[in-house]
DNA sequence: CTTGGCACTCGGATACATTGAGTGCCAGAA
DNA sequence: TTCTGGCACTCAATGTATCCGAGTGCCAAG
């Protein structure tokens, strides 16, 4: 049997109602709630429908109907429209962001607007180094033997490292060691790094190449293969808050969070900002995850995802308000990465 | 009536019993578990002069006793031993430190391997600002009329900003500034940048000055006067998984991990990396920590402190073990400082 | 000062009754 | 057909009564 216009209507104002009250929503509530024009009776003829076909549940016999993952989902694929931002939203994403005097800054602040708007656990990786091209490359002499190699990508990222050199080397050779990466390497995707830098060492005179090779491994090793992605998370204590909303625990959720490396499965990959990501319920395959949905997208300058950002909440969350907050969010910040480049 | 030596013993064995098995703890529990040689009988009489002294109390008239700030305060101050680390422990503490590639590397390290040690909330403070002193100055040309500043300090913290120039500067100029700010500040104390920079613009050229003053002005502003203290917080999973010890919410906790500027309050001080002190309960000031207990220490080089770390868990936490924790991670993260100085 | 005995207290567990929101189904109306 | 009102039924949640026992305070004897 197909669902005809008013068995969505029922669903709509099932996943409303469910969203707003927090309870399973019964045929009488709904018909006087919701202008649909019908009697109870009829109401509940359509959620048998529903319940057939297993858009929305019962936890129990005698109460009311609950919206499942399925049930969700169509609502977020076909019956809701992004609710336009409030203007005290909008001012609050300009006015908590134009401060931000760094890349670190622009993350944090991001991360905590993200968490105060939807009053959800947010989300946000460092721009990926990965899709990020050398702006700069910095030898800093600490000792004889040891200096710190920074690396600052185009997206703002600075890395730092220190490197161990084989044999003391005065402040000549690293100032040439300095001017020969920084022009083979300057303006190049970190990915292509390697090809062009792995030869450098043979430029050299024999005795300084162990040097350049020490620094040359720890560029690559550290920044290009063994490149860390970063994450920043806030809003935990929503949580703890509203952690009731989520079915189950909230333990595993906030280990979750705490393991970078899941998060950053979660997140995903974004190839492009604009486009939005909902995953519901079970179709996170992050266990833990079962009973709530996450909402992601990709930000960067000019169409360019450089990274992700998002929230994870309890499934039955506001999906239209959290939508449009984490997609204006992504948009700000993007527009910010572009005008910092 | 003066507390004699066995009422002291009933205090530690009460204090024992309840955090290890965070129940009430009855007279007749206490002379199974523990040898003090006299009967339940006497047990009471000794717990009625504890109660009566403020050092225990009862949850209701039918239960046993639980201790109070009061009593806890006593036990840690009178009546424990720290507890030396298991060999599991220490072997921990290296293993997990020892693969640090650079300052934030170490911190992220430290507040993982605290809170997975002591499994509770832990907080590290990155070494101060404020308490370090400038190893290196970098200034790296953006476009022409911006630059990046880079600051590097003796403890390994590594900060920038990006500098926009009344106008248009080459190359040389840069270069020349670099290395005028460089000696002029390259070894002092940060708080004490501020004297010497301020001047430096006369030096200069009449149309070099606002150029100068721009950076002098952006270096003080961000990195000496407003300098922002960071911390790094993790283990909040644990306030999920043993939160009920908490006999609150645990929402106020997680609130507050969240401001680190009340985080920052929290830690206070340390003037010296071998003091450790405890707040019990009421003690913190803060609100929302009415039933918790705090245990922070300072870390730094040469017992010179430079930060704070600590943890933050329920006032029935195991003091003797948590002690032991915190103390020899910062010892061992101050090793590491001085290492790599 | 310590101990065994004893009456007393009271939170928590158990059992059971009550309530009411919500359902499914059916027969009659539109 | 499709909708509606009526009605019996289900079952979680709530309330009530009762019991149980860990633990106490007190007292008199050792």
């Amino acid at each position: 049997m197909p669902l005809d216009d008013r068995k969505l209507e029922v669903l709509r104002a099932v996943v409303e109602d469910y969203v707003a009250t927090h309870e399973p929503v019964g045929s009488k509530a709904l018909a006087e709630r919701y202008q649909l024009g019908v009697s109870p009776a009829t109401i509940r003829n359509d959620m048998a429908a529903l319940e057939e076909e297993g858009y929305i549940a019962q936890p129990h016999t005698s109460a009311g109907r609950v919206p499942t993952d399925k049930g969700y989902r169509l609502f977020v694929d076909r019956l809701s429209t992004i609710k336009p931002l409030s203007g005290a939203e909008k001012r609050a994403i300009h006015t908590f962001l134009d401060g931000a005097v760094d890349l670190d800054d622009v993350v944090a602040r991001t991360v905590r607007l993200l968490a105060q708007l939807t009053r959800q656990v947010a989300v946000v990786q460092y721009p990926s180094l990965t899709r990020s091209s050398v702006r700069h490359v910095e030898l800093v002499p600490l000792t004889p033997s040891r200096l710190l190699l920074v690396l600052i990508t185009d997206t703002g990222r600075v890395e730092q490292r220190v490197v161990e050199l084989p044999r003391e080397t005065d402040d000549s050779l690293v100032a040439d060691l300095r001017a020969r990466i920084g022009s083979a390497v300057t303006g190049l995707d970190l990915p292509k790094v390697a090809n062009v830098v792995e030869n450098l060492a043979e430029g050299f005179e024999p005795d300084e190449r162990p040097t350049v090779s020490a620094i040359v491994a720890t560029l690559l090793d550290s920044l290009v293969e063994h490149s860390e992605e970063r994450v920043a998370v806030a809003g935990t204590a929503n949580l703890a808050r509203f952690g009731h909303d989520f079915d189950q625990a909230v333990e595993p959720l906030l280990e979750a969070l705490e393991e970078h490396v899941v998060l950053l499965r979660l997140l995903g990959e974004a190839s492009n900002p604009s486009t939005l990501t909902v995953r519901i319920g079970e179709e996170n395959e992050a266990s833990g995850f079962s009973t709530a949905s996450i909402i992601t997208t990709g930000y960067g300058p000019d169409d360019r995802a450089v990274g992700s950002m998002g929230v994870v909440g309890p499934t039955r969350m506001d999906y239209p308000g959290t939508i449009a907050s984490v997609g204006a969010v992504a948009r700000y910040v993007s527009q910010i990465l572009a005008a910092n480049r």
